[in-house]
DNA sequence: CGGAGGGTTGATTCCCCTCAAAATCAGTGG
DNA sequence: CCACTGATTTTGAGGGGAATCAACCCTCCG
């Protein structure tokens, strides 16, 4: 099973074949970094290739004129850069790694050609573009209707389970290099009040963020103070056989 | 150009062939109905089909445990009704019929042979879900990062624009079944609030909603306040030929 | 050692919520 | 035709959650 990330990413959602292996092979060309800080591509912008993310964190986001930023999600390995970029043609977001990363990348035109020769990568691809569509839609919920409280709370545990599903987390925590800005814009507050408000749930001895860690204090507490059900997250093996 | 719901929807991405109009016209058998106000269906349940909106107004939401409600977007003609829950085998959201409508039904398992047979269709889905997608997205920009006068101006603008694209609509305005109360649970805030709002941006004679009609008292002036920019819901012509 | 980025805390302000009560309207049935 | 009901809209009063503004701290790093 030591495959590509792309291919690990896909057999989540369908059982692939040895060609559609091989096929899935020619379509990551080249293995590229990128650093810190620096934007993959620009809101905006044509998309000509998307990537998909081997190491390291990235995050997505859309400014406003007057220069606010909401993030949209965080990638971590094995999450798509950029896929609706390609798809669409034009870039309605900006991507940005907020650590070194390394990435595969895939050229549209190739993704197209696959996709009219190999249509069960297609429909795998389409799994994967909804399952991200089912975590922007909880973003949307959580941000409409929690508190701030519930709302950090929500999300650490979100990341806590993806994170676990790539084996770089577990219900004791997860080593995390976001910043309380990077919070705020996340989750639609200020950066002074996600300081408050991670204060207060450190207090309740439910999750402590410090130093680059996440730590769970009680697991069981959290996900029953922020509501979180992660059955939009769950994949549980292959749908297409 | 008289043709089904389904194929007006794909043709704006991917211009179809005569076979795979032909294939398509076998995909939904069953013209339905529902009556307003009764669930199609339900988060938690498993998606056994997917519907294109004839005619009529729905809303897709989802509702936290202690009852509150977050609208994720209404449908008009032409949109899909769980997709997400047909790909993904579950529904994470309920969508509910506004107005009694007439949809057309793909059952799951049609589609997925579709997809088999016809990738280019499958890459027109994958589209068209992409585009649902950047919708969403815009709408947690607009919930996270603006108050509540530039969020409801915001998505008077989005929802003019799109029913503009049906031809339900246009630059002076567009015939609106939804009360406060949905405009409220769609836009984070309450209905209370909402109708301050709406009187406030009434009274800088930007727009009017009234007796079921919204009227762009300005639409210029409205779309500077709101920084509406409608490039994610711009579809110029297929992309695939 | 100076500067930048990030974290922490306090004081004040304000946007929006909650609660409450009328007013309006559509539909229903006597 | 009118009384009755329920849904929706409208307006007021008061309170609270989060933003803003402003310090000060720490660590890291060139």
């Amino acid at each position: 099973m030591e495959n590509t990330p792309l291919a690990r990413k896909l057999g989540a959602f369908v059982a692939l074949s040895g060609t559609e292996l091989a096929v899935l092979e020619t379509l990551h060309k080249r293995r590229r970094t990128f650093v810190a800080g620096r934007d993959l591509f620009h809101q905006g912008q044509s998309g000509q290739a998307a990537y998909v993310l081997a190491s390291g964190w990235a995050v997505s986001y859309k400014i406003l004129q007057d220069g606010q930023r909401q993030i949209v999600d965080f990638q971590i390995p094995g999450d798509f850069l950029g896929l609706r970029s390609v798809l669409l043609h034009m870039s309605d977001h900006s991507i940005e790694p907020i650590t070194d990363i390394e990435v595969t990348e895939v050229l549209a035109t190739d993704l197209l050609d696959v996709f009219a020769r190999t249509p069960r990568l297609a429909t795998a691809v389409l799994w994967a573009a909804s399952r991200d569509e089912a975590m922007v839609v909880e973003h949307l919920v959580n941000i409409g209707r929690r508190n701030a409280a519930e709302r950090t709370a929500h999300f650490l545990l979100e990341l806590g389970a993806r994170l676990s599903l790539v084996g770089m987390g577990s219900k004791a925590g997860f080593a995390c290099p976001l910043t309380q800005y990077l919070l705020g814009d996340a989750l639609g507050l200020s950066s002074v009040h996600v300081n408050r408000v991670l204060r207060k749930l450190r207090e309740k001895e439910m999750v402590t963020f410090r130093n680059g860690f996440v730590a769970f204090d009680s697991h069981n507490r959290l996900t029953e103070f922020a509501e979180f059900d992660p059955t939009y997250l769950d994949q549980v093996g292959p749908l297409l056989m």
